[in-house]
DNA sequence: ACATGGATTCGCT
DNA sequence: GCGAATCCATGTT
């Protein structure tokens, strides 16, 4: 459901992200995001996300109401929402749910499989970010290694050919990752969202997912 | 106009 | 485990 075909992939439509944020959250872990830049086209395998939720989730900018940054929210689905924080990094999110409903997931942790030399140039572009073999595990470090930055902020994923998320059954993972399976099944782990403490009766909700025992989850 | 603090990351203790 | 880096959205005066 929710996938168009485009060059023989399958890219996540925006029926996809129109569905309850907690659930969409749930079924990125596995699929792979793509940034086609000048220097090449950057993939990555998503491990890691966050749901953030309507006016009533604590943590969430909708909770503000739909004014500011984040008015992107309470808009269609299939939108970047990009925003920027302590200064230094900036955060990439899609809207989800129908519009009114204001929601968004946070890309917090992928895997690069595939011009990880362009990524790594991006990430050297920050002197706050350490180089090592995990280009993309936190949701700062995701954002700069795919050259994702405020000027993203209001693409639409569902269309754009620099920025598009496919369906973790149409690439053939063999051919782009080391060990790691894109078409065999994994298990989702549900926890607590990071950084998000201040959020007294959203705190404990289990809207974070990742896959079990990837080395590129961004916290344990 | 001013004060506050954050959906982060890294390095030092 | 804690503090610094550094900017802007948000809330208060």
């Amino acid at each position: 459901m929710g996938t168009i075909k485009t060059d023989g992939d399958t890219r996540l439509a925006r029926e996809f992200f129109e569905r309850d944020v907690v659930t969409v959250a749930r079924d990125l872990p596995g699929c792979f995001l793509i940034r086609q830049t000048e220097k090449g086209k950057i993939v990555g395998k998503i491990i890691e996300t966050e749901a953030y939720g309507d006016t009533t989730d604590l943590a969430s900018h909708a909770r503000f109401g739909e004014k500011g940054r984040s008015k992107l929210m309470f808009g269609p689905a299939g939108m970047l929402y990009v925003y920027s924080i302590y200064g230094i990094f900036e955060l990439s999110n899609i809207i989800c749910g129908k519009v009114g409903h204001p929601s968004a997931v946070l890309l917090r942790a992928a895997e690069v499989v595939q011009e990880t030399e362009v990524a790594k140039a991006n990430l050297s572009r920050s002197k706050f970010v350490k180089i090592n073999d995990k280009l993309a595990t936190g949701p700062g470090k995701l954002s700069l290694a795919f050259g994702i930055a405020r000027e993203f902020n209001g693409v639409n994923i569902t269309n754009s050919e620099l920025l598009y998320i496919l369906d973790k059954r149409s690439l053939d993972s063999s051919k782009l990752t080391r060990g790691d399976k894109g078409r065999e099944s994994f298990d989702i782990i549900e926890t607590t969202r990071i950084g998000i403490n201040y959020a007294k009766e959203s705190k404990d909700l289990p809207w974070r997912f990742y896959i079990k025992d990837n080395p590129y989850v961004s916290k344990k």
